[in-house]
DNA sequence: ACCAAAATCCCCCTCTAAGGGTGATGCAGC
DNA sequence: GCTGCATCACCCTTAGAGGGGGATTTTGGT
């Protein structure tokens, strides 16, 4: 581990052009230091450990094991290394599914030099770096769908139902009758013009019900 | 709707220091107009609507309804207006609530005069409404424990029961045979120590399994 | 090349829980 | 005075969950 305030920085990007591109520009910056740069996580994995970097640029679309999939065991050897996630792609899935899997940021390539040295320094700070359209779709992601046609107890049930939970135990916890929650139940399924537990949910965490 | 370039500003705060420090400071701040403020939401539901708020400074411990309650009503008659919330309390849950509810951004009130006043700005741009550490929390929210004792097909299976999926519908979904997907979930409850899907999903969803 | 873990499939059993149908009642808001 | 909401009741059938006991093959890591 080096002591010192200089960043230590890996790049893995498959494109010579932006993975040169990218070292240039932050090799310049005053404190951050690329150490090496990779084009495949199968080239990274074996000498990696050694450029013992306190950051790592990983790019997504990685020919062979994909950024995804090399997260995780990056971070296992890594362990206190900060992933930024570099992408051209911004879906949703492909977000979450990254910070599921242990990215600290995550910025469309389109950043610029400066936000992305910015980025750097702030995951370093122990900040979750995030470009302005990553935020925006995080946040709507949390966001309700504020016409929903349920009522609050039968959205409060339909939680329940998505933790799995049983008539009964719902019962249990909400403190009514058996059969009220069934009435419910059926009610939310008429709204919802659906038959089953898994078609509700599923409707429902689609439309932002619940 | 105003069209000029002041952003008109309306506080709702009951702590009547807090309410005057606020608008006395942002007030004084060009560009900025606070155009009312409230001691609470059953106050600033009657008038507010002719107030045409652009952003809305919202409390969340309100006397009588709370901000988070108050959040999607206030979106029902002002749907374009930006909230963001002031508390003392930063709790991942209450930040979660106040997102899902409509929050455009989320400032612990020991934030800097400036830092306000920035976010206000900021919000008003359409862009980054999340502060780095509400961010930081929300990748930690993301964050799937690397060390967990299922593999991957039982962490898929997990999944498709946290939609509420039944095993005949989950054998269908992976291609397998329905007795492969009982043999699955009876390791994972082996491995988790439960004999439930409620509890299995308890489980896996307190240690960040799923 | 080997071992362990993972993934696949098979049959026994019980019985809870889910879903459809058709009601009723009291209460609140407009 | 209607409508939505929340509450509870009893009819019915069948699907599904969970416990127990196996087996085979494929895969990953050293």
């Amino acid at each position: 581990m080096n002591t010192d305030e200089t960043i230590r920085i890996v790049i893995i990007e498959d494109d010579e052009v932006i993975r040169n591109g990218y070292a240039f520009l932050i090799g310049k910056e005053p404190g951050l230091f690329v150490v090496n740069t990779y084009a495949s996580f199968e080239l990274a994995i074996k000498t990696v450990q050694a450029d013992d970097p306190e950051v790592i640029l990983l790019d997504i679309e990685l020919p062979g094991i994909n950024g995804i999939e090399a997260l995780p065991k990056l971070k296992k050897i890594l362990p206190s290394a900060y992933v930024l996630i570099l992408t051209v792609y911004d879906s949703e899935k492909l977000i979450f599914d990254a910070l599921a899997n242990g990215a600290s940021g995550y910025l469309t390539k389109n950043s610029s030099a400066s936000k992305i040295v910015e980025s750097i320094r702030e995951v370093k700070e122990g900040g979750g770096p995030m470009s302005i359209n990553i935020a925006r779709m995080v946040v709507k992601s949390f966001l309700r769908n504020p016409d929903s046609p349920l009522s609050k107890r039968e959205t409060q049930i339909l939680e329940l139902i998505g933790r799995g939970e049983s008539r009964s135990q719902i019962a249990k916890e909400l403190f009514i009758d058996l059969e009220t929650v069934r009435s419910h139940i059926k009610n939310i399924y008429m709204k919802l013009d659906v038959n089953s537990r898994a078609d509700a949910l599923k409707t429902a965490r689609l439309n932002k019900l619940i």
